[in-house]
RNA sequence: CGGGGCAUGGCGCAGUUUGGUAGCGCAUCUGCUUUGGGAGCAGAGGGUCGCCGGUUCGAGUCCGGCUGCCCCGACCA
């Protein structure tokens, strides 16, 4: 491709609206073009990236003998009605009517068309399993659509489902997926991770997350520092403490504490560690007016385990002032599980504590000396924590450490959550109908592309991974106006290199060096062969790799062999 | 949705305090010079100052309302 004649845009100044560094760079590097909030064009450089991120994903669900098909975008509201997420999926599902006043909704995923098909289509045990997938545009109405088309409400999605008579069946479809999974994201040559994430209300081991590591991922994962355990810090198990719980030594004492109401303050004002003091949070009960949820002071709650207990309203809310105050008679700072009427869960940890420091339930007073079964009455044990870094793992082996991670995919096995209220049934062996069972697979194909830049950049623009970068070779002519001989090197070198299938960004715009030089960097080419005078009465051409900081200089008629070397 | 902020050529901003008919840098176009790291000089084009209403002889500036966007918290690929 002639530079002269693509009309590419870069920019020196970032765009103001642009917080996160693949945004900044997509707007600056005219790989996309913001029309409304989360809403993006995508300009010629950014859709050969976006196309190379589909051609592997397309190549890798074939290879696992997964189908292509499309489905529509927009989707008749009797299926959502059929499975319940009509009135289930909240405000994110763009619903609208159509001309007649038929209800529709912009799909923000495709699990009611794809088992729709499936019912009409699939009457046999004998045709599964089967595993359909599309690569489509996918809506939600996010409630914030930020960093650009890392969270945008319009989307591009790889999403595959898959279909089985039992549940062997779905585990290896399941498998099938977390490979190819896999496979893609090591073909696009960036460094993921794969992580047990919530799996919801279905439970079990049954739901994955792959994250793309960067240090602005918006997720912590933590993995196990000796074996291959890795976990989203929402589901990520915390061990109850190996040792004892110390007998009582203190004994209970009421103390003032006059405006401590955070931990920090009260560690502060008595002299403690925060680990020896409990925090007790009440949260909104599905069946009382409040559960008390009691951590140690030095860890935080994860509203994911706590939402799932017995009696928590899910999703978790925190008890308002009237609340606490009708629960305790005291206000939120001074709340403790002493004398709490009602459902306790206590973490773990906080419950190996003895002669620990807790709210006294009354304002500005706080109790010392505190011991689980001689002062408070009956709680229940639960892992209600975030883990932290150095924690033992949950495998058993080694200890916890943090990243960051972009999610980019997630596995599930859903079971019969859409086959059974849409009634997608085969006939088995024995004539018997069956309730299929149903796994799915998505990829944010967008996403990828602004995780491999969170990933791959420095303070002068992008660095594509090979596999995803919109050209291979920029070929950098200097003075190419005014010397003869510098074009006809790199008209050459522009067709040769073409002619063996290399994708080339020949830059032969009147440009001064450095123009070009900027371009080629902030574009994030990953190899760089220049054409200049200086060279050339040596009868040598210079190359660099986009990581690199030297120039390395071979003999001009080598170029084609020395690129191709250097590309693998 | 709650809290905070912004809205002025394509982009980044000044001008608003104290009302007087819009300016700077980048980008774009033309010419000449320049050509190994975002050039110089000369010239040019481009703005109903987010929208509606009000105050005023006069509003980018003051007042009222609306809209859009950005940032911080609960959802997701």
């Amino acid at each position: 491709m002639r530079l002269s004649q693509y009309p590419i845009n870069t920019a020196k100044e970032t765009p103001a609206e642009a917080e996160v560094l693949s945004h900044q760079l997509m707007l600056r590097a005219g790989l996309i073009r913001r029309e409304a909030a989360g809403l993006y064009s995508w300009l010629p450089m950014g859709l050969r990236t976006l196309r190379k991120a589909e051609t592997i994903i397309r190549e890798e669900m074939d290879r696992a003998g997964a189908l292509e098909v499309i489905m529509p975008v927009f989707q008749p509201a009797e299926l959502w009605q059929e499975s319940g997420r009509w009135t289930e999926y909240g405000p994110e599902l763009l619903r609208f009517k159509d001309r007649h006043e038929r209800d529709f909704v912009a799909g923000p995923t495709h699990e009611e068309v794809i088992t729709d098909i499936v019912r009409r289509d699939i009457k046999s045990y004998r045709q599964l399993p089967v595993n359909f997938y599309q690569v489509q545009t996918k809506f939600r109405d996010e409630i914030r659509p930020r960093f650009g088309v890392m969270r945008a409400r319009e989307f591009i999605m790889k999403d595959a489902y898959s279909f089985h008579v039992d549940a062997a069946s779905l585990q290896q479809g399941y498998r099938a997926m977390y490979d190819a999974y896999t496979r893609i994201f090591t073909r696009m040559g960036l460094d993921f991770r794969a992580v047990r994430a919530d799996s919801g209300p279905i439970g079990g081991d049954v739901s994955q997350e792959f994250h793309v590591l960067a240090a602005s991922g918006e997720d912590a994962i933590v993995f196990s520092d000796e074996d291959g355990y890795a976990a989203n810090l929402e589901a990520a198990e915390a061990l109850p403490p190996m040792e004892p719980r110390p007998a009582p030594r203190e004994t209970m004492t009421r103390v003032p504490t006059p405006g401590a109401r955070t931990i920090v303050e009260l560690s502060r004002m008595l002299e403690v560690e925060p680990s020896r003091c409990v925090k007790t949070l009440l949260v909104e009960g599905s069946e009382e007016d409040v559960v008390a949820l009691v951590v140690r002071g030095d860890h935080e709650l994860n509203a994911v385990k706590a939402q799932r207990l017995p009696g928590v309203a899910n999703p978790l809310r925190m008890a308002g002032a009237e609340r606490i105050a009708r629960a305790t008679g005291a206000q939120a700072g001074y709340i403790g599980p002493v004398g709490l009427r009602g459902r306790v869960y206590v973490d773990h940890s906080a419950l190996a504590l003895a002669d620990f420091i807790c709210g006294a339930n009354e304002k500005d007073m706080h109790l010392t000396g505190v011991n689980w079964d001689r002062d408070v009455g009956a709680v229940t044990a639960a892992d209600i924590r975030n883990v932290r870094e150095g924690d033992p793992s949950p495998s058993g082996r080694g200890h916890l450490r943090m990243a960051r991670g972009i999610e980019v995919g997630h596995i599930f096995q859903l079971g019969s959550k859409y086959s059974r209220p849409l009634k997608a049934a085969v006939l088995d062996e024995s004539g018997k109908e069956v309730t299929l069972l149903m796994g799915c697979y998505g990829i944010g194909v967008t996403r990828v592309v602004a995780a491999a830049i969170e990933q791959n950049h420095d303070e002068r623009g992008i660095i594509w991974p090979e596999p995803l970068a919109p050209f291979q070779v920029v070929l950098v002519p200097l003075n190419l106006q005014k010397s003869a001989r510098v074009r006809e090197v790199a008209d050459r070198l522009y067709n040769e290199l073409s002619a063996q299938g290399i994708e080339v960004l020949y830059d032969d715009r009147d440009a001064r060096p450095g123009v070009k030089f900027a371009d080629a960097e902030l574009l994030g080419i990953p190899h760089r062969l220049v054409v200049g005078d200086r060279g050339l009465e040596a009868g040598r051409l210079e190359y660099r790799y986009r990581r690199d900081s030297e120039n390395t200089e071979f003999a001009a008629g080598e170029a084609i062999d020395f690129i191709k070397a250097r590309m693998r």
